[in-house]
DNA sequence: GTCAATAGCATACGCAATGTATGTTAATAA
DNA sequence: TTATTAACATACATTGCGTATGCTATTGAC
């Protein structure tokens, strides 16, 4: 019982530093986030981070971690309430336009996470979000509405324009408008996907 | 004369530290290149870094900007080569791909570019490439060959698609292999933009 | 129950790197 | 001829990461 006690202050503090970096990760960026602001404000001190987490780098991990696996959740509710596969497909992407534009996300897992720590598909677990896609659309493909491609090659580009997409929008003046036309253009460029009925 | 001179060898500064930063950018990136490195290896000290470009920031925005040129040449080469404009599409499309594989390219334009500079829609002068494929898809809106979308969320869609594709074939282990999945999967995207002939 | 060992975190230090403030030289303008 | 400014170099101050070291409490051995 005291060594259950003990295990649970350590994820305490785990949870408690990744917190504190989520925060200052997506309102400083991870260049302008200061470790010793970081830690203090979750009531430590730079000991307890690189002992959990190495270096600067392993914290934005972790942060990427638990950001990629609210994503991928997020993502598989827009999928399963739609009636189709197919509207299930679109749903999704359209949910992660939207997920895209919130800041803390578009900062952190789109911006600084692939130039700190390189392609989001080389990252330690997986990319939670392009692992749905790709099963989404080779389902798709086995149901015989999309027609034969690579599913990963095809997730890879959609979910890249889908980012695109989102970072356009939340630079734009008018967020709602852009949001709109994009949206649009989506919808209308994954029609290519589909088998043509020859 | 003398003034000429004089303007010529600000020039010749100003090249010479793009130059030196463009290869310290491509080969350790933004973040873990040195000021004091790379003025050194122009000949120069950070002092003459900070009279021409304000900061390091600035300096990458002088490196980004002659990137930028350089593909948007290349991309009009491509799309000028073909016989359609259509086909001219499809193999700008295919050149931003084989331009994003290049190490230079990739991390500093898609990787530490966007980190550091936010959106490159935002970016100071303008972003040349996605500029390009604005107008190429508008051309194919008002030829009949496209249907009607927005031009311009249609290139954002259609280059973030080729970025991440891009990314992906650079981190895989057969990038040959990768590269042509990539492309046919992008050539059947894009075909959802063609207008059907009801 | 005492003692060694280790986990978990704090403190202290060294080093590198950016930005700024201050020179220095040469060209331009009055 | 002299004053001013552009173009760069040098020197300085600050910040911030990573590591080495120190402290405390828990665990395990006997």
């Amino acid at each position: 019982m005291a060594a259950k006690r003990r295990a649970q202050m350590v994820e305490e503090t785990r949870a408690r530093l990744i917190r504190a970096a989520r925060k200052a990760f997506a309102a400083k960026g991870y260049a302008g986030a200061s470790m010793d602001d970081l830690t203090a404000k979750a009531g430590l001190t730079r000991g307890a981070l690189y002992h959990n987490f190495g270096d600067k780098k392993g914290l934005l991990q972790a942060v990427i971690e638990q950001i990629d696996a609210e994503m991928l959740t997020r993502m598989r509710v827009a999928h399963d309430r739609a009636e189709t596969e197919w509207l299930g497909f679109l749903d999704e992407g359209v949910a992660y336009i939207e997920m895209a534009l919130e800041p803390e996300i578009q900062r952190i897992m789109l911006l600084d996470g692939p130039a700190v720590l390189g392609d989001p598909s080389r990252w330690s677990n997986q990319n939670a979000c392009l692992r749905t896609t790709t099963q989404t659309i080779q389902a798709l493909i086995d149901e015989g509405t999309v027609t034969s491609v690579d599913a990963e090659a095809a997730a890879r580009l959609i979910n890249g324009a889908a980012l695109n997409a989102a970072l356009w929008i939340a630079a734009s003046d008018d967020p709602h408008a852009v949001f709109a036309k994009a949206v649009a253009a989506f919808r209308q460029l994954v029609i290519g996907l589909l088998k043509t009925e020859a």
